[in-house]
RNA sequence: UCCUCCUUAGCUCAGUUGGUUAGAGCACAUGACUGUUAAUCAUGGGGUCUCAGGUUCAAGUCCUGAAGGGGGAGCCA
């Protein structure tokens, strides 16, 4: 029977038999190992015991993975509090010290660990962050069904192009070389396999309105797809989004919940990965410190989550934030590259300014201008601006979109006629307007931008197992 | 997609004005070592200087192009 490594450190107790299995991280002076499981941070120091067979001592090298049977004892040495003395060890898979590329000592770039993404889950960093992902993901359902929210599972394989979310990735089975095509010339998707034209979602809004309209309140959480050319530290080609919608709810409840929602799950992982969140704040400061001091940010990490924790979130209208920035020094001084005038789409260093310069935390703004967002967004009576909201986080910039949306059909019939949406594809969208509308209203929050801004890693590519990029679908 | 920077040993990086046989730390191998903590000590092996052209008596170093990567921007979550 395997005992877990986290287990035996949270004991307090010693003097008892265990089995522990992991793999090597150091085997020093011939004597200890270093020996860690993955279920958490700290290794546990294994003893080997004179006249242990050559054999087997030769083949404990690190990355090997080994059984180890003996006896938890209060340490001898001093850096640990218990440790393992060895009666017995199986070498369960030997590992050639001289090909493998992760070595203690050795200080691996973050990109070269992405090149090798098969193997960096065994580093310190790519543990505790992958942990803490696993339970930022564990409080995302906890937090909903505490709360009695439906889990919806959208579909991933969708016709529905309408949004206009993003560029999308085409599902079809048709011969690349020799599609049949109708008389036009055109790809007659007839002959496919759903009979019709179907791409990768890129969202599970719409759908999710749909189950809001009988369960009241839903979320979603699952894989969704955009096939735009983006090369950024924030973009992925494949990305997680939550995507909770409340019938009820208006645009005031709407942010109530985001704050509440993004409080509680940095809380939850805050009391559940101590340990690998202090890790990953002292990776943070030893970055920091090769910067030079201008750019180095204000907070540590643990500091800034613990920040998010105990204040409210600002909240500002569009034309408040416009307002901010027209009179803010970094304008007068002429710092923005961007023009800042009402009815522009807010650019990155607009929200930087707000978030990082202004406030100093995050940020909601709401009642943006129509003309730069959706369709399914609800009017406001100025008939100017709709029930937007945009969440900006320090460092990370828009972490969740969302807004009340209209359910009022006239309206609703009226802007999609105006964006060239088309009606007639969305009749099941529209049915439920038809069918005892009621005022709702949700969020998308993309889950790797909610990871990057609680391990405070900067580039998405290391907050999720295998990331695709354009060119990149490696493992 | 655009701007910008980078690519030298398995990894992280030096490499001066274009000039002899391209260096360091770590890793790795061999040996020593039973209370180590990124263990330590000794010895040793390890290079198509990303690739393809070009300039030159001479190119890791200069020029052109390609590929890969970083940072920033746009699009967004």
């Amino acid at each position: 029977m395997r005992t877990k490594i986290k287990e035996i450190l949270n004991r307090q107790d010693t003097d008892y038999q265990v089995n522990v299995k992991g793999w090597v991280r150091s085997f020093r002076n011939n004597q200890f190992i270093a020996l860690n499981d993955g279920s958490c941070m700290a290794n546990i120091q294994v003893v080997i015991e004179l006249g242990t067979d050559e054999h087997v001592v030769r083949k404990i090298t690190n990355g090997a993975s080994i059984s180890v049977d003996g006896t938890v004892i209060a340490s001898q040495g001093k850096g640990q509090r218990v440790e393992i003395k060895a009666a017995q060890i199986t070498i369960l898979g030997e590992c050639d010290t001289d090909k493998f590329p992760l070595q203690l000592k050795n200080r691996p770039s973050l990109e070269y660990l992405r090149e090798i993404a098969h193997l960096r889950f065994r580093t310190n960093t790519f543990g505790a962050v992958f942990r803490v992902r696993h339970t930022l993901a564990y409080a995302i359902h906890k937090f909903f069904n505490d709360r009695g929210f439906v889990y919806l599972h959208t579909p991933i394989v969708t016709a529905s192009d309408a949004e206009g979310a993003g560029e999308m990735f085409r599902v079809t089975t048709l011969p690349f070389d020799n599609p049949p095509r109708k008389e036009d010339g055109s790809i007659n998707f007839e002959e496919d396999f759903f009979a019709r034209s179907t791409n990768l979602t890129v969202s599970g809004q719409l759908e999710a309105e749909l189950g809001a309209m009988a369960f009241s309140e839903v979320y979603t959480f699952g894989p969704t797809f955009r096939a735009e050319n983006s090369n950024t530290a924030r973009h992925l080609a494949e990305f997680w989004m939550i995507e909770p919608e409340v019938a009820f709810n208006d645009i005031t409840d709407n942010m109530d919940l985001a704050e509440e929602f993004i409080r509680y799950i940095i809380g939850y992982a805050v009391e559940h990965n101590r340990e690998d969140l202090e890790f990953l704040t002292q990776r943070l400061a030893d970055e920091e410190k090769q910067k030079p001091m201008n750019e180095r940010s204000e907070m540590g990490l643990m500091e800034k989550l613990e920040f998010v924790l105990n204040n409210k979130f600002e909240r500002i209208t569009y034309t408040e934030a416009i307002d901010i920035l027209l009179n803010s020094p970094a304008y007068k001084k002429k710092k923005f590259q961007y023009e800042v005038k009402w009815g522009i789409d807010l650019q990155s260093e607009h929200e930087r300014y707000l978030v990082e310069k202004h406030f100093k935390k995050p940020v909601i703004v709401i009642d943006y201008p129509k003309d730069i967002k959706a369709f399914y967004m609800r009017m406001n009576d100025d008939d100017k601006t709709v029930a937007a909201m945009d969440i900006l986080a320090p460092g990370i910039g828009e972490i969740v979109g969302g807004s009340q949306r209209e359910e009022r059909l006239e309206k609703l019939e009226k802007r999609m006629a105006e964006m060239h949406v088309p009606a007639e594809e969305l009749s099941w969208y529209l049915d439920t307007r038809r069918f005892g509308t009621v005022p709702h209203a949700g969020f998308g929050l993309g889950f790797e931008r909610l990871v990057l801004f609680v391990t405070g890693m900067t580039n998405i590519r290391d907050v999720i197992p295998f990331p695709r990029t354009p060119g990149k679908a490696d493992f």
